[in-house]
RNA sequence: GGAGAGGUGGCCGAGUCUGGUUGAAGGCGCUUCCCUGCUAAGGAAGUAACGGGGUAACCCUCCGUUCGAGGGUUCGAAUCCCUCCCUCUCCGCCA
């Protein structure tokens, strides 16, 4: 949720909106009914206070002049409920299209969409096609089972099979031990989440078609575990003190793809289901830019380690989502298709989620909104997909990452008989 | 799933039957001051958040909202009614 006070008095704040590619003419929209619904407000608080007063006064009166005062307040109330009704039906529509309004980007952010990010740096080789690409790799090694998947469970499903189980499990021991040496708390956290916390997150409404709905239930399988970190501290004060708070989250995520249909339909690329860890944090608003730089080295950490070649990219600002400021992608380079893809990501939020959530931090004069950050540590099925490609021996053979190794106890894989 | 109990300020906890200076007793905690060689003990005062307006601006001031959430009754609701959410206890079921 946008700022509107901010919108009102602070061109940047507006520029920045714009900047992502709102129509200014939404803007001034949502500034009138800013206003009318102010206007309203102060209306009706009038006659609230009239009202009070004229109910306290009754409540003092004697049984004689009862009934004459009574006779008063209930005109007031007549006339508090007609201007309640305009003003609840101006604060609606005000909210409702104040929810849709984006985050503004961070000034910083390039121009423009997709195509139009900046490369911030580049690591590593862009070596040539392995022999099989990861597709026909996860069949030949037997790590991955998508026919049986297609029949049972439809397009975009797999089984992760053999020994591609033991090197997720590694992925995910060898990432959440980095995590906790870096003040992070390991979280396992629900998937399933009520509507609020998809719109607190700032995922609803822009990504409604993205998410899984159980109707039945009124709940959402959350696309990322960032949604239900988000929760973690919703409604808090916290303490200046113990920020910033980090979580590192481990869980399956579920996305619909909807609209990517013929889009990396081979193996396991894009599939509706898949683990992640992924971090998060709250964090002090005077640090939350440097935080976002310490999640970056840490993602660039991991695609060291792992020794992938990669390259970092700032974000245009109409690629950025409704709740980012700013963000960056770590893209790994895929030599089956010679091109980088994206692997991992963070963005800054700012106050976007915090405000919807009022997660607060306690001040000496006020309680400023908390900033949230996230970013991927692991998205682990779609790494497996860079490490068939870049860990595939002349041989037909894996090799297991080193960094791994000490994670599954294994080091060469010889393909099945 | 069945039966019951309950959700009040940073925390604990009155008030709900019998609606009216109750934004809410009391306690704990916290802050400031006094006392003290230091600490403890003791004494005094202060201590919710959010929103809107006033103001050059505010640690200033006015108003409104909030006692799990949302509706309703009423001149007036923490208190009465309805719906929902959550927590706890007992029973059943279960990884």
């Amino acid at each position: 949720m946008i700022d509107l006070r901010k919108l009102r008095e602070d061109t940047d704040y507006r520029s920045g909106i714009i900047h992502k590619g709102v129509d200014e003419k939404t803007l001034d929209e949502v500034l009138d009914l800013d206003t009318a619904c102010r206007a309203l407000q102060a209306e009706v608080e009038q006659l609230r206070s009239d009202q009070n007063r004229a109910s306290k006064d009754i409540g003092k009166a004697s049984p004689e002049e009862r009934e004459e005062k009574i006779n008063s307040a209930a005109k007031i109330k007549a006339e508090l409920q007609k201007v309640e009704a305009k003003f609840g039906e101006a604060s609606d529509g005000l909210r409702e299209i104040a929810i849709s309004i984006p985050n503004p980007a961070d000034p910083r952010c390039p121009t423009g969409g997709e195509d139009d990010y900046e490369v911030i740096e580049v690591v590593g080789e862009q070596n040539k096609p392995p022999p099989m690409d990861h597709a026909e790799y996860g069949e030949h090694m037997g790590w991955v089972e998508k026919e049986k998947a297609a029949e049972n469970m439809g397009s975009r499903f797999a089984y992760l099979t053999g020994e591609a189980v033991l090197i997720e499990f590694a992925l995910v021991q060898y990432t959440l031990s980095k995590l906790m040496n870096h003040g992070f708390t390991p979280v396992v956290p629900p998937v399933l989440v009520r509507e609020q916390m998809m719109l607190d997150a700032g995922f609803f409404p822009t990504d409604r078609q993205q998410v899984y709905e159980l109707a039945e239930d009124d709940l959402y399988l959350t696309g990322t575990s960032e949604v239900a970190l988000a929760g973690l501290h919703r409604g808090d004060l916290l303490d200046a003190k113990n920020l910033p708070i980090r979580y590192g989250g481990f869980s399956s995520c579920f996305r619909r793809e909807a609209g990517t249909y013929g889009k990396d339909t081979s193996g396991i690329f894009r599939v509706h289901q898949f683990d992640k860890v992924e971090m998060f944090s709250f964090c002090d608003p005077l640090n939350s830019w440097e935080e976002l730089e310490n999640l970056r080295n840490l993602e660039q950490e991991i695609l060291n380690e792992l020794e992938l070649p990669y390259r970092v990219i700032l974000v245009a600002a109409g690629d950025l989502g409704a709740p980012a400021a700013m963000k960056y992608d770590c893209e790994v380079w895929l030599p089956s298709e010679q091109k980088y893809r994206e692997l991992t990501s963070c963005s800054n939020y700012l106050d976007y989620s915090a405000r919807r959530m009022m997660t607060r931090i306690r001040g000496e004069e006020s309680n400023p909104l908390a900033h949230t950050l996230n970013g991927t540590a692991c998205a682990i099925g779609r790494t497996l997909v860079f490490l068939m490609e870049h860990y595939q021996q002349d041989d037909g053979s894996f090799k297991v990452p080193s960094v791994l190794q000490p994670f599954c106890g294994l080091d060469v894989i010889a393909p099945p008989e």
